[in-house]
DNA sequence: GGTAAAATTTTGGTATACCAGATTTGAAGA
DNA sequence: TCTTCAAATCTGGTATACCAAAATTTTACC
């Protein structure tokens, strides 16, 4: 996965270090220290994380080392809020402009998770789940859109993968998805917005017992700023 | 207008150049000869670039020089449709969860606009229904819409401002800023997202008007990528 | 022993230097 | 005159050096 500037190339690295949590949430990234370790200057190195910081991963302090984002809960749902109704957009347009061929993609991409689904890693279903919701963004043949979207998909990378953990949840995002999917084939406009809305709400659920349980086991889990 | 940061001063400075058009769409921004001209090292200018960039003022291409973002008609009228699903989600939050004074607050700002709206330049109206709009969505108290709210109305800008110069509409847009605070009063989220639809939908009128003279005067205002 | 102040270290911000790919220029040959 | 190819230069990407503000440690005084 080399990336076309060595920037681009970093922020992916610190990307999945951040997100596989080598680097926990609410810690410093300072620049030399990283650009040492990853063994670059830190020119690049400040530029990804001004990258991470644009997508929302890692918080910037004026004269102070960055941050690891660690986003409260009310944060994430505002967030999800947010990526909800940018969502039912691209449901919406998808359903207006998709062709067959993505249409069709799209359902190969919701088999594909569903022939995995028992055997396969978390975070290979995870990775196909992102996939499949960008696709449908994809089909909105909306370039703002996906752009956004995609912005909002990584800064709640951290967030998904959370809720995407909960194994109660884990047959419900299968019909959601074969629902979606069925909505956007039948170009159904209302209800690929219910089906979306559903989907999303399932995740605000599994990420508030996921904040409560946390709670209990007497962590933090929230951020000053 | 000093900044925390230099690349931060620089970016502001930058942003004032290209949407006053000193900076022609289409056109590039060497980083040495820019750096020079605002008597600062390439460094900051080059960070005040990606910040343009990331607002999609400016276009960033590898290897080859940054341009002045210089959006097709397609490409503004994507950008809006994604600005009208956050107005309208920012409209329904706004109802929600407005305080008193908040709402009292933008009324104020119709007012003002409303009483200016004879003599005032162009600009200053412009300014005001910006921060018009920006009022509601703070209302929303949702951190990441305003963010990504702000980012469109500055993409936007450009295009908001051709909209805004059309003499024809103006005393539409006292007509619909005065509904959508008289929605918001009452709380009514079904009126409101009517209301900022019909606003939105005037908007993507006057752009459409703009882009066709353009043509007809021989104009492009069409880019390549 | 505790507190305050000063010196040291750490860290982000900025400037400058260097490099490699891309573009342009111009000279040579048809 | 037009084409071609190579040298000069233009430009973004990266590395390094320097600076000033913060944070930390040390030291001196109560």
């Amino acid at each position: 996965m080399t990336e076309d500037t060595l920037a681009e190339a970093i922020a992916y690295e610190l990307r999945r270090e951040i997100l596989r949590g080598n680097l926990a949430p609410g810690a410093p990234i300072k620049e030399r220290d990283n650009a040492e370790r990853q063994g670059v200057s830190r020119t690049p190195m400040r530029e990804a994380i001004r990258i991470l910081a644009k997508e929302g991963l890692v918080q910037l302090r004026p004269l102070r080392s960055p941050v690891v984002a660690n986003p409260s809960l009310t944060e994430i749902i505002d967030q999800i809020r947010v990526l909800h109704a940018l969502e039912m957009l691209s449901g919406e347009l998808a359903c207006e402009k998709a062709t067959d061929q993505e249409i069709a993609a799209i359902g190969a991409l919701k088999d594909h998770i569903e022939s995995i689904y028992g055997e396969a890693d978390t975070l290979d279903v995870f990775e196909l789940d992102m996939r499949f919701h960008s696709a449908i963004v994809a089909a909105s043949h909306n370039a703002a859109l996906a752009q956004t979207h995609g912005s909002y998909m990584a800064r709640l990378w951290r967030a998904r993968y959370l809720s995407a953990r909960r194994k109660l949840s884990r047959e419900r995002v299968l019909r959601q998805h074969k629902a979606i999917h069925a909505a956007l084939a039948s170009r159904d406009i209302g209800a690929i917005k219910t089906e979306i809305g559903a989907h999303l709400g399932a995740m605000v659920a599994n990420i508030e017992d996921h904040f409560r349980e946390e709670m209990d086991a007497g962590n933090d889990g929230q951020d000053g700023s």
